[in-house]
DNA sequence: CATGCTGTACGAAGTCATTCGTTGAGGGGC
DNA sequence: GCCCCTCAACGAATGACTTCGTACAGCATG
């Protein structure tokens, strides 16, 4: 397996996004506790857990602690840096790169708390102000 | 093929959702309009474009009127409805259901013009009053 | 030590998306 | 009539993702 600069990790796929998500969550966790948090609930086997952390392990999405004899896994991308990625592909494939079109879209069909609002009016002032 | 709601069409693969823009741009187009705007430049085949759409219209993601040898086709789809899809799966899956993180994500590392900010600080305002 | 539990490794199978080669039909021009 | 061009249909090959069965190692408990 050749190392790779996180720049260019593969995109996750859709499982490798939900275990990602729990690491994300926990800091770290085994094949168990993830097989617990996603999979143990729909009946989804322990096996099938396994292997896509093996797989991504390969791939370089996460890395292993084995020196305890249940290996334990973390993400090596961020959270931040994956939702920015899903997020160009989208404004790219979807949205003819407008990243504004996403957003309309998103603050009209979605419900945002008066927190949320808020946070997102001061992000457009500080924006306003530095595109002057 | 059974015919299916619009609202439970599968969501389009990555090649299939370029071809649904060719048609939404277009209006409508045959294989070979297809083809040209996709898949010529680079080399791709022409029977992978009618494949592709071949497979399309099996899906139901696209009607096609055959009256014509060369088929015409046309999107079942919108482009707004297609793009609040995405947008909801990827809020679902890396935003933890938040969209106005998404949101301040998006408005933060992508560029926006000052007329799309002005746009989105309307939008902004009416959310405003109308959840009060 | 035998048994059972918990773990990793590995390979096989199934599904899906994508790409392409081949075939045959339908016309138009010579 | 014959050749050539454009087109749709179909099947095959490939590769990625997902799921699971089986095998085997380590360790604790009786």
């Amino acid at each position: 397996m050749t190392t790779r600069r996180v720049s260019d990790l593969p995109k996750p796929t859709e499982a490798e996004l939900a275990i990602l998500g729990v690491l994300w969550d926990r800091g770290s966790g085994t094949v168990r506790d993830v097989h617990e948090a996603l999979y143990a609930h729909d009946g989804g086997g322990y096996t099938t857990a396994l292997k896509l952390m093996q797989v991504m392990h390969g791939k370089g999405l996460v890395e292993r602690d084995d020196s305890q004899r249940a290996h334990v896994f973390r993400a090596v991308v961020s959270k931040e840096r994956t939702q920015k990625r899903f997020l160009s592909d989208i404004v790219d494939r979807v949205f003819d790169g407008s990243a504004s079109q996403l957003v309309l879209h998103a603050l009209g069909s979605q419900s945002a708390s008066r927190e949320e609002l808020k946070e997102i009016r001061q992000l457009l002032n500080r924006l306003d102000r530095e595109s002057k």
